[in-house]
DNA sequence: GCGTCATATCTCGGACCGATATATTTATTG
DNA sequence: CAATAAATATATCGGTCCGAGATATGACGC
């Protein structure tokens, strides 16, 4: 999916500006499944309306710089619809923290821990904003991407929680060894 | 973490080939927590030995392709030291299957079904294959690292088959509705 | 009045990466 | 036995992406 795709996918739930956008995948409901910054989203935009898959009408505010408030039209719908139903690509991730964690001997003791500790408070953080976003007669795709970010992030924060001393204790050896 | 400092990590586990750097991503201890393709990794092995953090020896094979063997060198050794010791940034989650199903009303039932059911099976392959890396004697680190694997995987697969159902129900009752 | 936060748009350089080209050997399968 | 697929091996190119920074205004607390 690339970012106009999921601009596209934004707008289809309303119209928005740019910066509306960007708010979908920091906090909204795409926050946990896909990301996107600005660096990507505004030339995107530019190019859906080149497309003519979205237009775009200035709009106008007091107290507040101007906006630029994007709608999705018929054909943006269609590329939408026709993004939607090709064969996804396998989910991709990726975690620097896994990766530092690898090389656990090269770390002080104290910053394993910390590492850890802070993830686990964040995945906590992140848990109980997407709890919070739940409510009464969502759509049922939405409702299951949801869920589906809770049951991920609380799989982690248990993961971090119940191996935290497994890890300290045998980089621990290490040092003992020595 | 940049695609040199990966590949400085998957050398300092031993020497190799590109091709090889490319395996760890793919199948090897690095498959489920990082990603590298040989469009990032070959340019990344032209920057290590430039800057004397890797060097490579030509290596010729009868009955295959001649190989350029990297190691890592002392210098390479503290460049990733001081990478896995700086501060991690967030994990990053892209799933292009969870943007769709989020406009599962878009999509004929029997698609939303199917392309579950191949995440099911997904799952289930990479599970079997990251518990049949677990051995005796693991480091604490890689160890760590695998078992995180092996839980995110299990958990996606359960939650995939717990609410499979719901969402298969929920988006039929719109059909019928409609 | 001062700093910080939220709102708002935009660009640039560098990193990344999928697709593609190339070549050989081994394994499979009809 | 020949055709085909899969594995081993390196490399580039065009397009996409994206973090960092520039720019601007108003609100809010202190």
């Amino acid at each position: 999916m690339d970012v106009k795709t999921l601009c596209l996918g934004v707008l289809a739930l309303g119209d928005a500006s740019g910066y509306e956008i960007r708010k979908a995948f920091e906090d909204g409901p795409f926050s946990h499944i896909q990301e996107a910054g600005f660096g990507s989203i505004y030339p995107a935009l530019k190019k859906l309306t080149d497309e003519e898959l979205a237009t775009c009408f200035e709009h106008q505010q007091d107290s507040r710089p101007d906006k630029k408030v994007y709608q999705i039209t018929a054909k943006g719908r269609q590329a939408l619809f026709d993004a939607v139903n090709r064969e996804p690509s396998e989910d991709k991730y990726r975690s620097d923290m896994m990766f530092a964690l690898f090389f656990a001997d090269l770390m002080p003791i104290r910053r394993v821990d910390r590492i850890i500790s802070d993830r686990i408070d964040h995945h906590d953080k992140v848990l109980q904003e997407l709890k919070a976003c739940e409510q009464e007669g969502m759509a049922p795709g939405p409702a299951f991407v949801l869920r589906f970010g809770q049951a991920m992030h609380a799989c982690a924060k248990a993961y971090l929680e119940n191996h935290q001393h497994e890890l300290i204790g045998g980089v621990l050896q290490r040092d003992v060894a020595q």
